[in-house]
This record gives C-alpha cells, structure tokens and sequence, in this order.
DNA sequence: AGCTCTTGGTGACTATGTCACCGTGAACTT
DNA sequence: AAGTTCACGGTGACATAGTCACCAAGAGCT
C-alpha cells in the first residue's frame, strides 16, 4: 500500500498521520473504485471523501435532452471537492462525479472528514483551494460555452491531448460530451479540419498535422 | 448607522462584535458604495470583503466579443464571496462583481478577514455555504446555457422579475445581458411571444399576458 | 424646431444543434 | 468463413441562435 505515496501527494494530510493510521473502525482507508463507479450524484447525501492517488474522476453535467458536458477532472493530489461541498451545506450541487479510469483513493468517511476540517487548518487551507480553483475553471467555462465558436474550442481541446505525434485518440462523440456539443457538429468540424490540412481523420483518433 | 440590522443579517457576526466595534485603525467600516463601484476584477488583488446590509451587487463574466453575462447577484445578508476565494488561493476568478444598485455594506479590510477565518468557526460555515451556493448556482448557469432553449430562459427571466401586475421593467439590452446573448436574439423572441399574446411590449418594459 | 441618444425592428447571413438515415469497419457468434 | 451486431462516422434538411448592417421611433436636450 503506497502510504509513503499518499502523503507526497498529500502534504498537508502528515499531521493527520495518527488518524489516518489509527485502528478504529471506520477509519479512512486506501481503496480501489473501478470505471463508472459513481462518486457523488446530483440529489446525493455523499458519505465519502476520495483523495486521489491514481486515475481520474470526470465530473458532468446532464441536459434534459440527454447531452452532457465535463466540468472539471480530478486528478492524483486533488480531492472531490464537490462532495465536500455537498456535504458541508444544503444546496445540493447539480452535477455527477464519476471514475473515468479505476482510481487508487484515501476514502474518507464523511463524519471523519468534517472532523479534521474542523480542527486542522491545513486541510481547510487545501479545501478552499481545491473549490476556489473549481469555482474559477467553471466560470471559464460558462464562458466558452456562452461566448466561443466551436472550432477554437474543438481544436484547443485536441491540442491538448495530442501525444508527442500529434496523435488524439478519441471518438467524435467522446469530444462532443467534452465540449457540451453533439456528434454531428463534431464531425462536421473535424471534416473541414481535415479539408484545411489541418489534421487527418481515423477511426477513433486523429492526427494534428503541422501547419 | 444600522448596527441591529447587520446583526441581525449575519447573526454568526455577533460573537465578533468586540473585534468589529473596537477602535483600532483599519476596523471594518460601514459604508456606502456608489452604482458602477467595481469591487472585484478579472486579476484583482482584492482588498475588501463586503458584508451587505442594502442594494444588490452583481457578477458577470466578459467575453472577448464584448458580449457579457450575469453569473449570481449578491444581495443583502450576503457577502461577495468571490473575493474571498480571490485572497484565499492563487487561481485569479475570471469574473467582475459591480454594484448594480447602490450599496450599504460592512466593508472588511482582508486581512483582518482572514483572521476572522483562521479563529472563528461560524464565520468559516458561513464562507462555505456562501460558496457552494455560488458554485451551485455556476454549474446550473452552465446547463442552462449548454442545454436550453433561448426562448424558455427568456419567459423563466420575465417571469421571475414580473411585479404583481406582471409587469418587468428591463430593456431587450437588459435581458440580453442577463442571459448572456445579445439583443436582436431577444427583441425576435419577445416579439414572437407577443405575436403568440404571451406578452405585450412597450419601451424599457413588457407586461406578462395570462394564458 | 432641430439634435442626439437609447431602444427596438428587421433582413441576410453564418454558426450550431437536431433529426433521420446510411455506410463502414471491428468484434463477436456460429 | 460467413453472418450478425454494434460503434463510429458521414451527410442532407431543417430549426435555433448569433452577427452584421441598417433603419425608425421615442425621449431628452438646447
């Protein structure tokens, strides 16, 4: 069990060694989650708080009409501040938490967690960081959404992932969950992209191509 | 200067009331604040927290094109909880808060916030339920945005900001800027609701029709 | 009256989202 | 190997939303 892991990624969690490494019951412990498992839902009451060793987490929202759209990932050395949220306040937040790639996690119970926020103020330092860095990431991207054309938003996001190569592998309908969009619009930009010489088009990747 | 009204807004302040009403120089003030006042910015250091008693500030992001949206209204026994994020962590919140209706507010110089924070704990539960408010109400901007229909966001608009008569006092600028399209967008589709009889129009003005 | 500014109306065009439907390739079954 | 199924992507037609350019009416001012 990674424990020397954990408190590289986790600082501030060092002088909570004692609590984490007592014996009681209930106390937190080192957890797998595979893919899909749901971290935390829109009417949730949320009893765990996951600090992130591997993987990631997505979190989205779900349009009526059953389009979807990331919010924000978590990732190794973040926690799932949303769940924080939930729990530390009434207003339930309208948004699913989801593992994307089987993460390794310090799983908190809830009770625990506002324990420690009560009393040591490194981890209260690390929460409101984590939320204001969230509050930040989701105000950008109310602006994309309400203000920026698709193609720049399409292309920044393949930039971003490419390899080395250049090379992205994602579906038209993986980017367009991304993005908030739909398929269709997806594959048409991505069509024009590529009459442009801009990049070249495979099933389930594509390549960024030198300008 | 209505101190039982500010206890009485933020009850949680009242075991402060030493440290607020001592004599010290920098000790939080009650004042006035003008409309258009910018209290917080895009890269802003940001200096004062406001506690507000009277008048309603609001929060909104810009687009490159010049186009603006409304993000969330601070109104009385609320505080602009932006800038505190803003002063807790280094992530710079892409938004301005702007008094939109003259305020009268406990204006708190940061770093005595900040002690506030460190040593009471009503004023941390408060902080945090301001947040995840915010960040609540952020995240269901996004899925309004990313997901709904202009036309079913415009009459949701006028029906919340209707008084008795059903009648609204905004301009099509107004609503655009509200909702984060722009003005033309609006004028088509209060004018097709008009057509419809869902609404009549006039200048700076509109008045809901029952159906 | 004449001037200016705000507000709103409108047509033409572009960008984005929706719906319906199809073809292809990959994986799986038998 | 042949057949089946399904994920993936392409596309046309249409609906909704944003942009640009320009105009008209009203409100306030001198």
């Amino acid at each position: 069990m990674p424990d020397d892991q954990l408190y590289r990624l986790f600082p501030f969690l060092t002088s909570l060694k004692s609590e984490i490494e007592t014996d009681r019951p209930n106390r937190p412990q080192i957890a797998r989650l595979p893919k899909g498992q749901v971290i935390f839902e829109a009417g949730d009451p949320c009893r765990i708080i996951p600090f992130l060793l591997q993987g990631e987490i997505r979190v989205f929202t779900l349009g009526e009409n059953g389009r979807e759209m990331t919010l924000y990932r978590i990732r190794p050395g973040e926690s799932c501040i949303l769940s924080i949220s939930s729990l530390m306040s009434q207003s339930a937040i309208p948004a699913i938490a989801q593992v994307e790639e089987e993460i390794s996690a310090l799983v908190v119970p809830a009770p625990q967690f506002h324990h420690w926020m009560e009393n040591y103020a490194p981890i209260r330092k690390f929460a409101y960081a984590l939320m204001t860095q969230l509050l930040a990431s989701v105000i950008t991207t109310v602006d994309e959404v309400a203000f920026r054309r698709m193609d720049e938003r399409i292309m920044e996001l393949i930039e971003e992932r490419a390899d080395e190569a250049g090379e992205v592998f994602l579906t038209h309908q993986q980017i367009a969950v991304e993005l908030g969009s739909s398929r269709e619009v997806v594959s048409r930009i991505l069509k024009d992209f590529e009459h442009k010489g801009r990049v070249s088009l495979g099933r389930g990747q594509l390549k960024l191509l030198e300008p």
